[in-house]
RNA sequence: GGGCGGUUAGCUCAGCGGUAGAGCGUCUCGUUUACACCGAGAGGGUCGGGGGUUCGAUCCCCUCACCGCCCACCA
């Protein structure tokens, strides 16, 4: 006999290794059986399960174990991410709070050892959340972005990519991350909105040079008043930054200006003269209408400085102190102590014309927090606007969908605005990006006093420096600097250096669904398992991940990588906030897990997956869900109570009783809907789906009619009702167990102990059933659904006329038909037992004293005579019959309308007539019931 | 500035052309031997406002308001 209620700590490490342990996570190694593929968002390789990774999770895992019942070859590959920067910043804070000396005196080797201590300290335990989470993956498979396939993979993208030019070095404004010290891509900048100011600067013209400025206008906005200025105003809202402008813009038809163009300003400070040119990207409507122009420090200027050919001084170091292209008592200075100091400067020598306070955006690394500095250094980049074209088209033509659909739009509109790509990163956790520099050297390699380095490009050192002695004529040797040996025209061995730098970690990501499969060797995973078939993932890495590997995808596969892109809502707590550790509104999966069990927390994670919102997580609710596991639970506990074992050989379609019969029309009903809803895959609707059969009409009026039966004489009937039984609760578990599989798979265990046939295989390997149509009864389904209709209405009417549950009144039956009299007889006993009703007879009249019941056609007038309260009695039925007056009226007006029957739909103009029809009769009892009310008191 | 969502019962959300639904909460009743993590019943909504299309609009179109998010930018 089963516990009275379910202990999942107990059984779910128990049911979890028995799993893994049977080799059921591997996909099947039938040929012939269709695979069906997810490939995982890889967590990063120290972090920990969030609820996030719940939910993504715990959808994936719904549809592998879906699937892998349906019979596919379910393969879910899991895998972790290196995670560049965010790990190597957790490593050199752990460095630091030991007080460690910090990475740079450490040194690279080192560092990097440090990082892999740590990988292996902490990297187990996403893993281990994923198994406590129930997650079905193939372990066998699991792979990480920094092992050596993986690693190779990259290498042969880098280089394949750069033989195809579309990876390239060049010399342009990046992001720059003064906290970590790297470039970073534009995605991994965040604006945020800041107090700041415009700080109006007057700069002096050069030469003597005076202009006449209007200072008045008239209505029209014409100047009626000009002065005379040896100066022009420019604002910024960074103000050390003009230590490196290189010139002013004004606007070519900005009348005020026009003369001045051509003509030069001094450079407070530096003393450097400087053009006043004219773009277009100088608006006239704002500020002074002449803008000041730094290329090196600002992503709008440097094109300026592109177009009108100013040169790019860059003032800042990589710490973003200021260089020695400053004056010299600026040079060390932090950018913003600078700040200070020249806007302290500037008013004191008088060139401050205003300070207006504003609030305005800037950006800051995702990261780090700080102000990111526009910099100009030599960078990789990847050339993602070819890459973006087949993607886009992908998605156009439907090779990969998403769902919901409208993030396509999202996807469109990045991809067709797509900007290069920066792909290297100047830390030591990740990819070293596989390009060794070699001295200067024209295209003979013949070596140059000066000029940019040779980069050879290859997947080993070996072939890097066996293209450096080919291209060089000499030996070349790896070394940590770029040189040579020997004489200059004649050197004996040139030395080339790999790049310092690493990859972006999304660049070993975008590869994660070929490179995974054992990419670029010809693995039986690669031809088997690509492309995979969907993709679970959060809206927020629709750029970073998403966009990414299917433009490599299709790139080096020819194919997309996935089918389908599920995206996932974002997990909120309950108030619809943002989880965040700082907010501390962080809702801890495994506490919930711990505290509720495994199945609730998944269902709720399920059937809460409504597209496009966000899921507002409450306690609460994933009780509630618990509650559904324990009322499935003595749902069983009930069947075995009563005798209801498998039986071997039994045949659904040979049952005979209507109630049999009608339940087996909802198994097949339901299996329709949960199949439909995880194939969409639209998984709130499977959830609720499941929890509608299971608690409202297996337990609610299944099991509730079956109880007469099960206690009753006829035994050929009660054996039916114990094989239905027995044999609904097997397709029950079978349709929960994707969302719950601890629980159903613990009562698929227990149900076969108690004296049933043994099963051929764990629940998770069993297959998902088909059943016809013809299954479905129709003349089962109305008898049950008018004893069902019955029974609340006498249950409803009962309530109302407060008749204490211990009473028993009789029901007579007037105005039954055939059909009606055989339902009643067939369900007499279940009517008597489940309405709580006295005898029940079949009148010619309605007896004194009696309340009426709608029962189809025919009346029911339950005896209620001693519980009667007139008044009460006909306010209830003047209530009720105003109800039906209403349906009366208003699809009677509708049937009255003779457009209404020209174009609407024949059958929805027949539903009308029946529901006037069904009103106008019920009306009528009751007004004929209120008549003899009214001749009675 | 551009774009995408959302606004339905007290709360959280389904529904998206043809009688407004669920869960939770509320109220009333109930120890009928599966389950009080339960059962029975009830109350509760002019589906954000205004136009339009349609025989018919919560659902489609336009518009406004408010909320949320994304992208870009404000020298």
């Amino acid at each position: 006999m089963l516990e009275k209620t379910f202990d999942p700590k107990a059984v779910e490490p128990r049911l979890y290794e028995a799993w893994e342990a049977s080799g059921a996570f591997k996909p099947s190694e039938d040929p012939n059986a269709e695979p069906f593929v997810i490939v995982i968002p890889p967590p990063n390789v120290t972090g920990s399960l969030h609820i996030g990774h719940a939910l993504n999770n715990t959808l994936q895992d719904v549809l592998t174990r879906f699937h892998r019942m349906r019979g596919k070859a379910a393969l879910w590959l899991p895998g972790t991410d290196h995670a560049g920067i965010a790990t190597q910043m957790v490593v050199e804070r752990q460095l630091a709070a030991a007080g460690n000396i910090g990475r740079r005196d450490m040194g690279r080797e080192a560092f990097v050892e440090k990082v892999w201590e740590w990988k292996a300290e902490s990297g187990g335990a996403i893993t281990n959340q994923l198994r406590r989470l129930g997650a079905s993956c193939d372990w066998s498979r699991e792979r990480f972005t920094l092992d050596d396939g993986l690693s190779a993979a990259v290498r042969k993208v880098f280089v394949q990519l750069h033989k195809q030019g579309l990876l390239y070095r060049d010399k342009r404004l990046v992001n720059w991350d003064p906290q970590f010290q790297t470039a970073i891509s534009d995605l991994e900048v965040e604006q945020k909105e800041v107090d700041g100011a415009y700080w109006h600067f007057a700069y002096p013209l050069a030469d003597g040079v005076t202009y006449q400025h209007p200072v008045e206008f008239d209505d029209e906005g014409k100047p009626t008043q000009f002065e005379t200025r040896d100066y022009i105003v420019v604002a910024t809202t960074r103000p050390e930054t003009m230590l490196g402008d290189t010139g002013v813009a004004v606007h070519p038809t900005d009348e005020r200006y026009k003369d001045l163009v051509g003509k030069d300003v001094v450079l407070p400070i530096v003393g450097r003269r400087i053009p006043i040119v004219a773009d277009d990207y100088a608006d006239p409507t704002k500020g002074s209408g002449a803008v000041k122009i730094t290329p090196a420090h600002d992503f709008n200027d440097f094109q300026v400085g592109k177009r009108a050919g100013l040169p790019s001084i860059n003032i800042l170091t990589p710490e973003a102190k200021l260089n020695d292209a400053v004056p010299a008592e600026y040079v060390g200075m932090d950018r913003f102590a600078a700040r200070k100091a020249i806007v302290a400067r500037a008013e004191e020598e008088g060139w401050l014309k205003e300070i207006e306070k504003t609030k305005h955006m800037v950006p800051h690394g995702d990261r780090s927090g700080v102000v990111i500095e526009p910099y100009l250094t030599d960078q990789w980049y990847v050339d993602a606007y070819t890459l973006a074209q087949p993607a886009l088209k992908a998605v156009e033509n439907g090779d990969t969908v998403f769902e919901p659909k409208h993030w396509e739009k999202t996807y469109f509109e990045w991809l067709r605005n797509i900007e290069p790509w920066c792909v290297s990163r100047q830390l030591w956790w990740g990819h070293r990006i596989p390009a060794w520099f070699g001295p200067p050297a024209d295209d003979e390699g013949r070596l140059l006093e000066a000029g940019p380095y040779r980069i050879f490009v290859a997947e080993t050192e070996e072939e890097a420096l066996a293209e450096g002695a080919r291209f060089y004529g000499v030996r070349a040797e790896a070394d940590s600097r770029v040189g040579f040996d020997g004489p200059f025209d004649a050197p004996k061995v040139v030395y080339l250096n790999q790049d310092e730098d690493v990859l972006d970690t999304w660049f070993s990501s975008a590869l994660w669904p070929f490179s995974t499969l054992g990419w670029p060797e010809k693995t039986p995973d690669v031809a088997r398992f690509y492309p995979t078939s969907t993709l679970v993932t959060g809206f927020d890495i629709i750029f970073f991940w998403v966009a990414r590997m299917m433009m490599m995808g299709i790139h080096f596969m020819d194919e997309v990588p996935f089918k389908q892109v599920f995206i996932n809502a974002l997990v909120r707590d309950e108030k619809g906030a943002k989880m965040s550790k700082s907010k501390g509104n962080v809702i801890d999966p495994l506490a919930l897990i711990d505290e509720l069990g495994c199945d609730a927390v998944r269902f709720t994670l399920t059937a809460m997956s409504g597209q496009a919102r966000d899921i507002k997580l409450s306690k609460q609710r994933i009780e509630g869900y618990r509650n559904f596991g324990t009322k499935l639970w003595n749902a069983t506990r009930f069947a075995q109570m009563n005798g209801c074992v498998r039986v071997e050989g039994f045949d659904p379609a040979s049952v005979t009783q209507p109630l049999n019969k009608w339940i087996r029309g909802e198994v097949v009903k339901t299996l329709g809907e949960v199949t439909k809803a995880f194939e969409a895959p639209a998984f709130d609707e499977g959830a609720s789906a499941l929890y509608r059969f299971i608690w409202n009409v297996f337990c609610d009026w299944y099991l509730e009619l079956a109880k007469p039966v099960l206690n009753g004489e006829d035994e050929a009937a009660k054996a039916e009702t114990r094989a239905m039984t027995a044999w609904v609760l097997d397709q029950i578990l079978i349709l929960l167990h994707p969302v719950m599989p601890f629980i159903t798979e613990e009562l698929w265990d227990k149900t076969a102990e108690e004296g049933g046939p043994a099963r051929d295989a764990m629940l998770i390997s069993t297959s998902w059933p088909e059943m016809p149509e013809s299954w479905i009864d129709a003349e089962a389904a109305a008898e049950i659904g008018w004893l069902v209709d019955t029974v609340g209405e006498i249950r409803s009417l009962r309530a109302e006329m407060n008749v204490p549950p211990s009473a028993k009144p009789a029901l007579a039956v007037v105005g039954a038909g055939e059909g009606t009299l055989g339902r009643l007889e067939r369900q007499r006993d279940l009517l008597v037992s489940l309405a709580r009703l006295g005898e029940v007879s079949i009148a010619e009249t309605a007896p004194a004293g009696t309340a009426p019941v709608v029962m189809g056609e025919a009346t029911g007038a339950l005896g209620v005579a001693e519980f009667i309260d007139v008044a009460a009695e006909k306010a209830r039925l003047t209530k009720e019959i105003a109800g039906h007056v209403g349906e009366i009226e208003k699809t009677g007006k509708k049937l009255g309308n003779p457009d209404f029957l020209a174009r609407a739909k024949p059958e929805v103009v027949e539903e009308n007539r029946e529901r006037l029809a069904e009103a106008e009769a019920a009306k009528a009892k009751l007004e004929a019931a209120l008549g003899r009310l009214a001749a009675m008191g």
